[in-house]
Formats: C-alpha cells, structure tokens, sequence
DNA sequence: ACAGAAGTGGATACTGTCAATCCGCTTTGC
DNA sequence: GCAAAGCGGATTGACAGTATCCACTTCTGT
C-alpha cells in the first residue's frame, strides 16, 4: 500500500509518526505488548485514526520496533562468548539478558510468544540457539559448568527467573538477582562454600503481593 | 437463598448436582480455573441454567471444590516439618507442592491469586506462612540449608518452578525436576560435588514449544 | 491566497468472550 | 394426574479490543 511507498511525508504528519513511534516504545516497555492502538494514540495526543494510516495494524507497529531490541539479545550473546572467562561470561548473559527483560515487559512477550506474522522477528530469535550452543561449551571446556547442563537449559533458567522479574517488578525490582545468584549456584561444576547472596530476601508482608502481580494467563 | 437451605433435592437434581461437582473438578484441574460454567454444563451433559441454579456463581462453584484442595498444602508442610531429616523435608515439601501443582492447574490459579471473596480459601493459605517459617529454621538448625536464605525465599522458589511446569507441562511433564533439582543445589549450605540431575535437559526443538506455551497474562 | 491533497480525530461498528437470566417445557413424587 | 421442582439453552448484557469511516483541519505548491 501506500504505507511501503515511503517517499514523502508531509511535515506535521512525519512529526505525528515520531511521536507515535516513542510513545509505542515506551508503552510497550512499560507495560508489555498488550497495550492498545487507543492507548498508544491517547498517550501520544493524537487520535486512533493517525495511528491505523500509519501503522497497517499493532504487529506492523511492533515488528518496526522491536527488531531492534531482539538484536540487542544477540549483541549480548556475541559479547558472552568472546569473554576471556566463560563462566564469567555465561551468567554475565544471563544477568544481562535479564536485566533488559527487567526493563522491557515487551521483551518478554516477544521472546515467549512470536505470533507468526513476525518474520523478521523470528528470524533473530532462532539466531540465538547456535550462540547459546557454543557459549555453554565454552563453560563445560573450562570445567566451571556441571557437565550434565545443556544449552536447552539457558532459556529454561531464563523462564524460570522472568516469573520472579514479572512478579517482584513493583515490589522490589532487583530481587530476581537473589534467586538468579541461587541457580548459578547450582550451576557450578565444582561449587564451593556458596558467596553471600547480595540481594536481601522479600520481607513476609511482600510475598502476597507478588503472587497476585504474577498474572494469570487467559484460560 | 433456597441455595443454602439445603434439605431437599429430588432425585434427579441431586444426581446433576455430583454430576457438576465431578465434572467442574475435573476441568478446573486439566485447563485452570478459567473454564467457564457453560463448559462445564456443556460436558456434564447439563444446561448452564442447571449450574447457575445450583451455584449462585462462579466463585461459589470453586469454594466447594478447592477448599480440601489447599488443606492437601498444609498437610504436606506439617508432614515435612515433622520429617526427622530437616534438609529432606524441606525439599520434599517443595517436590510435594509442586507435584500437586504439576497435575492440577486450578491450585497455581487459586495459590497465585485469590480473589477476596473466598474467604476460606483465603484463610487457609495464610496458615501456610508460619509452616513454612518453621520448615526453614529447622533447615538452618540442622545446618544443611544455607544461612542467607529465608522462610519468603521458599513460596519464590515455588513461583519459579511454576513455570517450568506450567510451559512444559505437554512437552516433558517431569522437566521441573531438573530445575527444583538445580535451586536445590543452590540453596545447600555447604554443598559436596552436584549429584548427577535425573532429568535430561529438553530436546533443542522443543523450546520452541515450551516458550509458546507459557502463556501470557491478558493484562 | 487559495485549491486541493494530505492529514486528522474520535465516534462508531464490529468481533469475541463470558457471566448470568429467563421462561416454556419436562420430570418427579405424592 | 397434577402441582412443584427441575431443566435446557437461547438470550441478554457487560466489557474489551481492533479497525473503519468521514466530516473537518492543516499543509504546500503555485
């Protein structure tokens, strides 16, 4: 349609799609993929109507912002590997990975469910496996990683610690490092007296509160 | 209402009555609490008129039902407590829960997020606290639990795991072991060499599956 | 400076999902 | 055999989110 025919632009209405485009941003990251059009345009100041000539529908929108932010995982990835020190450089992604996923609500929703229809987005997403691979060979060839970890666990270590990011987020946004810290504990190969945990645990009045922040799927 | 009177149900009323009761446990079990009363009066072979007459609501249906089902947490923690191997009861209290919630996905529903108004429910898992508070120090005291960790640490970990569960739950319904398995590694105060994990990790194609079956709140 | 192309806003339609009601018909039990 | 009790399920109403439409405004080139 006229939407790929990028040519011009007319001046206000260019403004009108920076504006939409930040706000989409920073929208989803604070709130997740859920967000609405009417939302986005009410933030932004405009009408809904601006947004739909713009952006065919929400995925259109997503995809032209998040490809981006998916590579930033790979970038991640590249740099965990080439660490001198590979178990450094393992819990270094992981701690990486989650730190920006404790940022983005939109990231997680992009890593767990890619609706087909986002092609280039899952196109990223399986470039990650290979690197995984290799990262964690890295870490069983030094002897730091206990050999009976696989790749397939990275990402299952990294669902496991999102539900504490998700859940403690308004709470106490850093205690996800307390029970990564935990894990990678478990993780070592030859694991000595454990470090002191540098993030304190949730105080008892909390825990209910995490729990009913832990949203429920539908259905 | 004639809903609490409860002296007289003819014959067949009473039949639909269990009827209900049966069905809706065994669906609220299988697909959450989410199901609506028309699926369960659509498998009970009834008319959803036949529920709501018997159940003034939603909420009432799952009080019946659940109840008992959350006295079954309490019994696993007063037996894990009177376990003389503090350490074991500790984690066979976690490996406990969790199996229960492995097979039933109305308990991480009703555990997560209890909607005020089932007042039972409610007081029930407010008696789990002070359990659990036990359960830990009798870990530290035994001196196999490390010292950092707290009696909140234990419903986190619970969460995490949940996960694990919850998105591999038609991929590989055992594969929480191996992660409660790792965060157990973790949480020993002074641990010896891991013992090998007795759950192989998942297959590379099936991460996929499992990410996508995590299921993502509605907001 | 003005014509008309480009852009705009937001009410509205549409779609889907559920909870809950209502009422004409059936079954039961005396 | 006749009331009372029970039944089914179409229907209503609430809500939420996506997308469209079109009367109106703003911009731009000449």
């Amino acid at each position: 349609m006229s939407l790929v025919t990028d040519k011009p632009l007319r001046k206000d209405a260019e403004r009108n799609r920076r504006l939409i485009l930040d706000v989409a941003l920073e929208l989803f990251e604070q709130r997740g993929l859920g967000v609405t059009l009417n939302d986005i345009a009410h933030h932004a100041g405009v009408g809904v109507g601006t947004v739909y000539r713009r952006f065919p529908d929400k995925t259109a929108l997503i995809e032209s912002l998040f490809e981006q932010k998916l590579q930033e995982l790979v970038a991640l990835m590249q740099a965990a590997i080439a660490d001198p020190d590979p178990w450094h450089g393992l819990t270094g992604f992981l701690e990486g990975a989650l730190e920006l996923q404790s940022h983005d609500l939109a990231l997680k929703d992009l890593v767990l469910d890619t609706p087909e229809g986002m092609k280039r987005v899952c196109r990223i997403r399986s470039r990650l496996m290979p690197l995984g691979i290799e990262l964690v060979r890295r870490a069983h060839a030094s002897g730091q990683l206990r050999a009976d970890i696989g790749p397939t666990d990275i990402p299952m270590i990294q669902l496991m610690v999102m539900n504490v990011i998700d859940g403690a987020r308004e709470v106490d946004p850093q205690l996800w490092r307390r029970y990564l810290q935990i894990v990678l504990q478990g993780l070592r190969a030859d694991p000595g007296p454990p470090a002191p945990l540098e993030i304190p645990p949730l105080q008892h009045d909390a825990v209910d509160r995490v729990m009913s922040a832990t949203k429920l799927p539908r259905r």
